[in-house]
DNA sequence: CTTGACAGCCAAAACGTTTTGGCTTATAAT
DNA sequence: ATTATAAGCCAAAACGTTTTGGCTGTCAAG
């Protein structure tokens, strides 16, 4: 039925060795034979068989991915993005990428311990860190390779990429104060994860370097869906001396914000300003369009990818941490003078 | 470093066959000689090695999914949905699910005889069929297990589960007729796609019982876009005798030929009514909110994960040919009495 | 006392690769 | 004529598991 190196080294009448050392061009193995191991091979439609490499060499030649259920959605279009782009990088060079999902935190961390304990996964990719992960803290302290996609807030080591949100929210933050705003609000996710965290740092330093009041009401934390921006817009608006400006922890709750400011009477950009972070592809189109922090969703899977892959191959890996650098997309919805 | 059966076997005295099956609880071992293995094993933390398991039982206990980089995003909020609650069903079980990322039609195919030539998958999945799919025939012809969500025109014989969009567009038709409208357009993506050939086909047969004339150049096609919804209406809205009413194939459209109609100085809802599929989060929340059908995403991801099981298994799929039942939810961009 | 059944155990083979260490044979150097 | 070198090949072991087929001893039935 399925071909393997027996039946190649029967055809052409040599050893299983050498057939799998031509195949691999090895010095010791005549150039006739390895053009006739390579020809039969073909002829026959050989196809090595992973598992066994695999087991020989104690390697899984893969690469696991636990997805929260309860976290970062799948359906975040940043998220599709860095994925695609790190398991392009992950299978380009022939390893698996597994993915799994977890439904409680509890189960993440035993399926971790799972998957690399049975050799299913050579290295594991942890996505949206806590600023004190027990994920990370779990693995470090296991020994199991793996590459984070954002910081802890403890003194690790560990091979990491992050995108400088404090730096994002600076330049936003900037941009405002240059339009004359003074009473700025920020509604985010719960500062649990690291970039919130970073946001909320970046937000109040800006604040300062500016010589503006931190208002600690003006910070307020709900759901990082367009429900939870309109949510936390209409908690900020009713208060008696409102924000004049909003910036979101993302882009869809960017959009929910726009949607209670207009629910509201008031108009975007000349009442409130917005902004948000991401630029996924409904912040071009929106009414009005959004500005916001353009996260390198490709760039950061690539590099995550990339590091993954010499992560599994027990490689050194050159520089373990890197922190990327968003761009600032002015639009109509801090500026009205944008409007077409 | 690792422990293995035959550490477990010298430090109880026993042989490795023994122990295996006390593990695997074989009548042939003792009750006293199981407990002494089983409580062993734990104290030396052993964990089965899956790639020798699956080296002797012939399985890659693995199922894998090739998405088109160019297809279908990962960020559709649906197919987020679909791909979470598959992966689900099928490690649930212990089985991994492999993501690989084709770049070309033609890698695709190659991808998939490669994975499963190799060994590393038993079993794939095939997602977002086109009418005359050659990945399927390639499949079959192959002899390769495989389940697709998806059905093709031809009449062979797999297992698949599909949505039917054809008695969705009839539930549509059939809410805008009620409501008065006598030139309805369907704005979709490519009739290449089953789901979009079923589409007009429902579009078709609907507008025909309720005895309205076809008029083919009030169906267009675009990408599957908010921008593409927004060209595809502008489209239709320059026509002399413009549609009262539009129909998108997907909810992003949706909005786009809401964006269109409102910035054309229409009303939507009065002046031209919107439809979509799929029922994302933003149908909710989108000013107006949106009429559209809602796909059972996550029932089709659950079912297509069951049957995805039983295929890397080599059981007989009771049921290999399932189409689910959308829903119609009626909301204001058909209806404005719907406006709070 | 013999026979059969059964409980409990295990050696060995198998899955398909890669690697180790050595074995021939031929050629070149002494 | 011997010795060293190299080219080309291969048997066997290893990776960790499961399965096959058989072995030994005990006990009950005849």
């Amino acid at each position: 039925m399925t071909v393997t190196l027996k039946d190649i080294a029967r055809q052409v009448n040599r050893s299983v060795t050498t057939v799998s050392r031509a195949l691999h061009d090895y010095a010791d193995v005549s150039p006739e034979t390895r053009a006739l191991v390579r020809r039969t091979a073909e002829q026959l439609g050989y196809v090595p068989n992973v598992v066994a490499r695999r087991l020989q060499k104690q390697r899984a030649d893969a690469i696991g991915l636990i997805l929260p259920s309860y976290g970062p959605r799948l359906s975040d279009p940043l998220f599709g993005d860095i994925l695609s782009a790190a398991a392009d990088e992950i299978t380009r060079v022939g390893l698996d990428l597994l993915v799994s999902i977890a439904h409680r935190p509890e189960d993440e961390v035993e399926l971790y311990y799972q998957r690399v304990g049975e050799r299913r996964v050579d290295s594991v990719w942890v996505v949206h860190t806590r600023c004190h992960d027990m994920r990370i803290a779990y693995l470090l302290e296991r020994h199991v390779p793996f590459v984070a996609s954002g910081r802890v807030l403890e003194d690790w080591f560990f091979p990491c990429v992050d995108i400088d949100y404090a730096r994002g929210m600076h330049s936003l933050v900037l941009h405002l104060v240059q339009l004359g705003h003074r009473r700025i609000a920020f509604a985010g996710e719960s500062p649990d994860f690291t970039f919130v965290h970073y946001q909320r740092e970046g937000f109040r330093h800006a604040l300062q370097e500016y010589s503006l009041e931190v208002d600690e009401d003006l910070i307020v934390e709900n759901n990082p869906t367009q429900r939870g921006g309109y949510d936390a817009a209409q908690t900020l608006l009713s208060r008696r001396d409102p924000p004049t400006a909003i910036i979101a922890g993302n882009d869809l709750m960017a959009l929910g914000v726009m949607s209670a400011i207009q629910d509201q009477g008031l108009e975007v950009g000349s009442d409130v300003a917005v902004a948000g972070f991401g630029d996924i592809p409904l912040a071009e189109t929106s009414h009005p369009t959004l500005t916001t922090v353009r996260l390198p969703a490709h760039q950061m899977g690539k590099l995550v990818g990339q590091m993954l892959v010499m992560s599994a191959r027990g490689q050194e890996i050159p520089n373990p941490y890197v922190l990327l650098q968003p761009a600032l997309i002015i639009r109509q919805s801090t500026d009205l003078g944008l409007w077409l």
